[in-house]
DNA sequence: GGTGAAAGCAAATTGCT
DNA sequence: AGCAATTTGCTTTCACC
């Protein structure tokens, strides 16, 4: 489906989304008509799911980023699946596989609101937490 | 800094990174002028960091989504950060608490490339692995 | 698939409040 | 902080290749 100049856009999409179809076909040489359809046609497509923004958690007020790992109490999955997705400090969840069933990603304000979301989630499972110290190079979706 | 008409603009830019100011605008009730105004103030203050796009990984050919959990070897940190930065199968990577001392999440074409990436990662610690089953509601970053 | 032309919009600057 | 007016550039459509 998509080939080698449609993987360029994505490229610098992924860099900043904002960018003009026109700047765009100027880094790949193309005009910006192209530019457009192709990028429709990876929106229609379903490769292309939106666009979105990267924000500075800690200025946004967020101090701690963790993530949870949650072994799920018997039966309370599907309650745990409704309550996580209502949760505002959730940035993203995962059913996984191994010792736990979920991933849940957060950002806090501080300690005293993590210990309050984690006795909310005690709930439905046993919690592991790993707070975040660092990122690591830059995301890459 | 923030104010709560800034906030608004980051909930629209969340879903869709694309819109034009005018149509910002159009949901607060605030003109094309001041909704790029206050734009510009939060990327000046690094509050918004960038703007990116939400990629289908498996219609980008990554049948296979997990998270890795590093336990990293004595005097084997430096090495694995550099080389975890340089791997195009590596979405993000944290620095954690824990039993392990690095997250790594990644996007893959199926087993056998899993199996291939273990085997590179062995040589900087000890891994977990965990794989995405699917995913709980929306990114919310 | 790609292009270029034309109409309609959006971005960016400026000056006013 | 916000707005309106302007110029400059971009988007979108479409006929053509």
């Amino acid at each position: 489906m998509a080939d080698d100049i449609d993987f360029k856009i994505i490229d610098i999409l992924k860099i900043n989304s904002r960018l003009s179809y026109a700047e765009i076909g100027k880094q790949i040489f193309l005009s910006p008509s192209s530019v457009r359809e192709r990028v429709k046609k990876m929106e229609d497509s379903g490769l292309i799911q939106g666009y979105t923004l990267r924000l500075d958690q800690r200025l946004m007020g967020n101090n701690l980023e963790a993530f949870i790992m949650l072994k799920i109490f018997s039966g309370k999955l599907k309650a745990a699946l409704v309550e996580i997705e209502s949760y505002p400090e959730v940035k993203e969840a995962f059913r996984i596989t191994g010792q736990h069933n979920l991933y849940i990603r957060i950002a806090l304000k501080d300690q005293l609101h993590l210990q309050q979301f984690i006795d909310k989630l005690v709930n439905f499972g046993e919690p592991t937490t790993h707070l975040i110290l660092s990122r690591i190079g830059k995301e890459n979706f």
